[in-house]
DNA sequence: CCTACCGATCGGTAGG
DNA sequence: CCTACCGATCGGTAGG
């Protein structure tokens, strides 16, 4: 048996996985020591304080949606393939980063105001991105004319936002299958 | 100024109020008193316990929703017909009990074991009514035949329950256009 | 619904 | 990363 140190990053990733699983507020110090073999006070040779732990966690999180958003942009392509590309960017995020996600999701309401503000222009840059693929779409006929695209980007993010709510990956349904559905179901509402 | 005694039923939309906007962990039993101008530990004259409390929330959150589902079916008409009525009921729950809502949603996870698995069977039985009116409207032909309606109803519920975390009543969109977006976006992904 | 508490647990610190 | 703590707060109770 072998007892390994702790480093920062370790830390913020058990921590990530607790808050995902029980909430920020249900999670204590001590909960997230025993998580990693060492004692609640222990951890303040890691990192500043507990909140510390949920920004470093959360910024982690809008940092994958970013990077993704990115990524699919700069890929290029009609406006139904880099559509196509951020919602397979989105599932490969939520599949690939499931606690990160979900404490993303679920707590950075439980940050302070200032923090909290940060990550909510994080997300309306990220919604940005898929309402102004949308809004091409539209105007290059791709789409319907009818389309709201700032209604039709939350409701496709609604539906990418939920899948940590429901998503097994030991279940009927596989990564690759979940990214066609996904794309199938927004596809099928945004054509004529 | 009247000083009014509290029931326990104001004390229950009270707690919904605070765990809706804080969530349970986040919420003490002092902040609830606060709230109705009281001590938390008068609170126990209305309740046993702050689980008592979070119970009581949940299952009127599953209570709504069920209701609107027994009335849209009991509505009957066509599938598509049906279906709207599932979402405009879907819609109005959300509406009209955001704090039962956002509680019933984001905290059930916070009950012991055996409320919790009551309120998973309760959310699989309102799930199963959507995906038998999906089911009905491909077999009658209303909608494509290659829609799953497993995955489909979770798509759309996800729409639905996602509203809780955009929607505000003095925006831009109000109630029945919101019900109408939803229904177009939905039949749109499910027709021909 | 208040007074007066209870033991347990919380986030966090000093010093090593 | 541990020892040995700290004051604050937690859910909850007895008795009125």
């Amino acid at each position: 048996m072998v007892t390994v140190r702790n480093t920062r990053q370790n830390v913020i990733k058990a921590a990530g996985r607790l808050f995902a699983e029980k909430g920020y507020h249900g999670t204590s110090m001590r909960d997230l020591g025993r998580e990693l073999g060492l004692l609640g006070s222990s951890l303040y040779a890691h990192v500043e304080s507990k909140q510390d732990l949920l920004v470093e966690v959360v910024e982690e999180g809008a940092r994958l949606f970013h990077a993704s958003a990115d990524a699919a942009l700069a890929a290029g392509g009609s406006s139904s393939a880099r559509l196509r590309q951020l919602i397979a960017g989105h599932v490969g995020v939520v599949l690939e980063n499931p606690d990160v996600v979900r404490t993303y999701l679920n707590e950075a309401r439980m940050l302070d105001a200032e923090h909290r503000s940060r990550v909510i222009a994080a997300r309306d840059a990220y919604e940005q991105a898929f309402r102004q693929v949308i809004g091409a779409g539209i105007s290059d006929a791709s789409f319907r004319p009818d389309l709201d695209p700032k209604l039709s980007s939350i409701f496709l993010l609604s539906i990418l936002n939920a899948l940590e709510r429901w998503y097994r990956p030991d279940g009927a349904v596989d990564g690759s299958q979940l990214v066609d559905e996904v794309t199938e179901f927004a596809l099928a509402a945004f054509k004529h």
